[in-house]
DNA sequence: GCTAGTTTCATACGCGCGTTCGAACTGGGG
DNA sequence: CCCCAGTTCGAACGCGCGTATGAAACTAGC
């Protein structure tokens, strides 16, 4: 059966890349963590890069579209969505997945990192998942702000996204620097926290020009 | 002469590594780059990490002692500095990188990036690195926001350097993402855009407990 | 129970990597 | 003039990588 070994190597690949990163794991590791043949990955996917395609559409899949349906209730209502409603929108699905130890790794170290790190070459890829989303929340964050340029308010769901990607991909910095006040992997706290600071980084006021 | 080897090794490796990522950029690249011989990095620096670990100090130092000589300047006046300088203090002499091409290749792939993406085995070197400056510039921010509690700084703090080290880390993502309305390369917006949004993420209400 | 198609397997290839080593070179003090 | 410590050089080693290939094993339909 081969949707056995598919989804075996995605769980093994998901993990291993997660730890190692996409050069520091390589597919004889995953293969053997999978406990398939070395050829398996070439012979699904046709070569490494795609079983990283597929590691990553398999996660941002659910979330965007999680997100989406959020959002969709929010605006079905009568009264328009806030400010904190739509920032929760859009983070909550993310920071759900802290509560299990294989999504804490996946967001860590593959998504945070991929999107913070990503080459030119995975921009298409990006674009191509999170247009909807990108259209969609744009739309309810203006709505919310309106007093915002449209540019400033990209300049700011820009940093609000890398304040987030931030936060989740921390393992143990802010535990350091802290000493031991914070812990970053308690995710209540985190999304408490996180919540704050960027409903007032976006909330803030506007500058005098563009 | 070795100075000059070493130089135009630290040179040279600067620019790959920023361009290629540690595991990238090849010694046999960064070599025949500084027109120097494949063996003279293991000889100057002992092995490719050495190499990196130089690089990485040759920025960070000047970028750090400027932070403490601006907050210096600032405690050494008779009224208190207000948030805004001090926000300035932390933030400006990165920035200030961004205006020579090497520097924003160093800053974007290579401080940003190791920041987001160090394994634990990096930690210690940047807790080192970063000693001073975190706990200068802790006092000083928290000499300005005496409404939140130490937890919740060292948190906003976190999510601070995550906004400005994603916003840094970008080259093209905003361009896409905005369609063309925002120009990640801007040193003079973005510095303005993100001073707003940290201050506001800063200076956002405290939370009602711990 | 044979056959055609799909999946798995063992194995190998070629390559580029970080590192090593001893010889060749260099320039300033005896 | 030569010596020697410091530096540079060419060449090689061993290793682990991603990938390719062809045979073996499996699975259904007739």
């Amino acid at each position: 059966m081969s949707d056995r070994t598919k989804e075996r190597l995605l769980d093994a690949g998901e993990a291993l890349i997660a730890a190692e990163g996409f050069d520091g794991a390589t597919l004889r590791q995953v293969t053997s963590a999978a406990g398939v043949n070395l050829a398996a990955v070439n012979y699904h996917f046709g070569n490494k890069e795609g079983l990283l395609r597929a590691v990553l559409v398999r996660r941002i899949g659910p979330i965007n579209a999680e997100r989406l349906a959020k959002l969709d209730d929010l605006e079905s209502r009568a009264t328009p969505p806030t400010l904190a409603e739509v920032t929760e929108a859009f983070l909550l699905p993310m920071l759900a997945m802290h509560h299990d130890e294989k999504g804490r790794a996946f967001i860590r170290r593959l998504l945070a990192r991929f999107y913070t790190d990503q080459g030119p070459e995975w921009l298409p890829f990006f674009a191509e998942q999170f247009e909807e989303v990108k259209t969609r929340f744009g739309a309810a964050f203006r709505a919310c702000l309106p007093h915002l340029s449209p540019s400033e308010l990209m300049w700011r769901m820009h940093f609000a996204i890398g304040a987030a990607a931030h936060a989740l991909a921390d393992e143990s910095r802010l535990a350091v620097i802290s000493r031991g006040l914070c812990d970053p992997h308690d995710a209540e706290v985190l999304m408490d926290e996180l919540l704050r600071f960027i409903r007032g980084g976006l909330a803030a006021p506007e500058g005098e020009s563009s």
